[in-house]
DNA sequence: GTATTATATGTGGATCTGCGCACATACACA
DNA sequence: TGTGTATGTGCGCAGATCCACATATAATAC
């Protein structure tokens, strides 16, 4: 039991819940682009990216300087079925458009 | 989104995700048969009961000495989504069928 | 080599969380 | 009323977690 509750840990924090929803609905997405969609200091951005890292909910793409993340393939029914949970269930909040708003509009190097 | 986070906060603990799978999969259950079924001291069952009460997790309904605990009945497409999973991709789980087996065998007073 | 940009991480401090113990409450029944 | 069973909770401790600051690493440009 104790995957299942690490996995849960790393979708109980405002931020890497963010981070997930956004990853689900945008593919892989680099750290400057998710700064600026969640208004966080990149710092933050990152720390929790490495928490999420660590125990295997996305996986990242080093390019050069840019680092880009994406969720990990689903390794379980429970993983496949959480995923789709919060891109079916929370593409239309709030906080998850905004978040998209500004990630549509932010303007790193990368493309 | 601080409503989705605390409601994955609920369920981020193993005695409150083995509780949450038992009362999905058995419906409403008295705190003398979870705690059997747990193998855990009562006071904890009781006090994690109390966590997901408080949380809207799930409700209670008294019965003379015994109180009965059950899911509430989801509010939100996350919710039921979340309830559905943890019912067909939990059932299944090593500690899960344990817990339904002591479950099954628990000799409360309650029937 | 140095400088710049993007990203990661060591640290200390404040807060949160789960635990066990003990005790408190609530009800049933004599 | 008193006793026993079922359940809930205040307390203190230990460990985890999140934050911000500062600094470290990595890749690239000059």
């Amino acid at each position: 039991m104790d995957a299942e509750v690490n996995l849960l840990k790393a979708l109980a924090e405002p931020t890497r819940l963010r981070l997930v929803v956004l990853l689900a609905l945008n593919g892989e997405t680099c750290v400057c682009k998710l700064a600026e969609a969640l208004e966080a200091p990149q710092f933050r951005i990152s720390r929790h990216l490495g928490i999420m890292r660590d125990r295997g909910v996305v996986e990242a793409r080093r390019e050069g300087t840019w680092m880009h993340y994406r969720l990990v393939a689903p390794r379980s029914k429970l993983e496949e079925c959480l995923q789709d949970c919060f891109r079916d269930c929370l593409a239309n909040h709030d906080t998850v458009e905004a978040d998209l708003a500004r990630l549509a509009a932010a303007d790193c190097e990368t493309n």
